[in-house]
DNA sequence: CATTTTTGCGCAAACGATTGAGCGATTCAG
DNA sequence: CTGAATCGCTCAATCGTTTGCGCAAAAATG
């Protein structure tokens, strides 16, 4: 059997009330006699005493517990962004508990649940984002939420995200800058913010540059790897092929370059490749893979602290949202089809290289 | 305020013991009046009641919470593991509380002294593995333990581990068999079970090809990417280079790709590789990566199992120790250096070639 | 010496759930 | 119609903490 405050009270031969309060060092708050403190902390050290946190979280209404609700644990993104939760929330003393949802919005809808049952006094959530209403509910419960990585534009949380719009049109930019005229997406999950936003990003910067949006070249459903496989072997094997690809995460990214290769293609010089979500691995690929880089870290540190702030004020603070700078870094995955930098062939502009 | 036992109770003008076996099933053991059920079913839906779990894991003294500790999430192979242990243990009723350790002791001990506090049903650790006297005082303590990936020759406890050295053996065995000689391993954190494994295979494939062990060519101190990247650049550095290295973990060998490609080298040309560690982007790297790879998802899925099995039968069963087999995947980060093989070079074996 | 202040500590309720024991009311047997 | 059996439910203790209130003894004050 665990040993129990009252363990202690019996053997220094005083009342629980008085180990609790030493214990939790209010010494001087409430006057206890230095002799007996120390008597009762010795005692206590002697019996190695480990608070039972279920009983004293049952009494106080909170558990010094985050929950963590994540779509995919494995994807390294996510992998990255979980670390750096884990760790400054421990530096704050909560703990972490952590449940995936697999990009399925009933799982997340059952989990959230389930961590309320839990009792964690605040959640940080990368939400599927197709709905929100149970998200909603939670925080009119007076729960309290950060939302990281994706939220919802109809509804007031403090969130943390990352400019996706400036994000995918960089990298769109930056194809058209380098000649690119046929542009195709691999999008993620529909009608959620974080794609909507890549999506809008790549249109934005189409249109700016005066290109015609061709509706065939925006393809994709979601955010695991087979859509990257099957939508890269479908674009490659389409009539007049794209000559250059925009993948809107890691996963996507991944399979695409599975097709790519199974195609007997190689990257530039068959097709171009930009990528959302820097990989650590990036810089080593066949083709060195030119991408969005987020900063993952500061992500989840942020939202940490947000949901910090937010506990200790209870909740009164006015809703933020922070968006946060990706940034383009440019390695070799795309093909330079400007004139200028085909010397030459001085003319040729618009069709993929031959090599 | 939540919603408890006592408001659906008063609601339903019943004691809260007739709440509580309602909700909990045990009508019939109960002899509890069907309709006198329905209403309190239908009150607690009503009040969308959601019980207090640590009230109940309170009273019941179990928490169906399992504790899992790892060294390092970001890491590909323990998000993996982790992922699969999530959603086996969600399968099976059980949340994770996850702390991460950072491959450091002291905060591997203090993390696991805060998860006995929080009350978990049990633990899955993958220790650091240079002490074990806080696993075993668990144990003893009657913690219900389960080590993945690592484990102790000196301790009795349920176990998931891959055969590292055989891992190890058939990597080096078939750079050998490739025709090289010169073969240095950069090793992980010295004294672990897992680093030991690795270095013996290592050391054990040399030997019963009859190759003289070079202890200039062990290096490496622990798992982290600054030690890949420091100790190639070493490595490449030396008057007489080897012809191949083994890297001993994913996040080694990304340093050592790093060093590598700044020392404007290429795979397997310059110089061969093999990683313990299979990655998703091994096969699209600039040298698709030979390498060993580890059933991930199995691991992660067997040590969930076990504690489980070990829960219900309240830990009276043998200390069991799973060993999987792990394999290599051979790709082109390998050169081969047999006469044979190089056609018009007959006489040329064990120099690296220069390109 | 009588009163007030200070010191040092304990009582008991609360947090929300579970559960063995028990207790009236109804039903049944004889 | 009486005693036993069954039914349907409640009482109250328990899990291990925390904390407002209060109380006795010692010390300080006049």
């Amino acid at each position: 059997m665990s040993i129990t405050i009252q363990d202690i009270a019996l053997k220094a031969g005083v009342s629980i009330t008085t180990v609790s309060r030493v214990l939790n060092g209010k010494i001087k708050k409430y006057r206890i006699n230095e002799k007996t403190a120390e008597r009762i902390i010795r005692t206590a050290k002697e019996l190695h005493y480990r608070p039972n946190i279920l009983a004293r979280s049952l009494r106080l209404k909170k558990t010094k517990t985050i929950g963590l609700v994540i779509p995919d644990i494995s994807n390294p993104f996510f992998a990255y962004v979980t670390k750096s939760i884990q760790t400054t929330a421990y530096q704050a003393g909560y703990s972490l508990v952590v449940v995936n949802t697999d990009e399925n919005i009933n799982t997340e809808i059952e989990q959230i649940e389930l961590l309320r049952s839990k009792g964690v006094d605040g959640f940080v959530i990368m939400p599927v984002g197709i709905r929100y209403d149970h998200i909603e509910a939670l925080q009119n419960d007076h729960g309290t939420v950060v939302l990281l990585d994706r939220c919802f534009d109809e509804l007031e949380t403090h969130s943390v995200v990352v400019d996706n719009h400036s994000g995918a049109f960089q990298a769109v930019t930056h194809l058209i800058e380098k000649g690119h005229r046929r542009i195709a997406i691999i999008q993620g999950l529909l009608n959620t913010y974080t794609n909507n936003q890549r999506v809008k990003g790549y249109r934005d910067a189409l249109q700016r540059h005066g290109i015609r949006i061709d509706e065939h070249l925006i393809v994709g459903k979601d955010f695991r790897k087979e859509n990257g496989y099957i939508e890269m072997k479908l674009l490659l094997n389409q009539s007049e092929r794209p000559t250059a690809i925009f993948t809107t995460s890691d996963l996507i990214t991944l399979g695409a370059l599975q097709a790519v290769y199974e195609e007997q293609l190689r990257i530039p010089d068959d097709i171009s490749l930009v990528a959302f979500d820097d990989i650590d691995f990036a810089p080593f690929l066949m083709a060195p893979l030119t991408a969005v880089s987020q900063p993952k870290e500061l992500m989840g540190e942020l939202a940490v602290k947000l949901l910090i702030d937010q506990l200790k004020s209870k909740g009164k603070t006015d809703k933020k949202r922070i968006v946060l700078n990706p940034h383009l870094i440019v390695r070799k995955s795309v093909l330079d089809l400007r004139p200028e930098s085909l010397p030459g062939y001085a003319l040729n502009t618009d069709t993929a290289r031959n090599p």
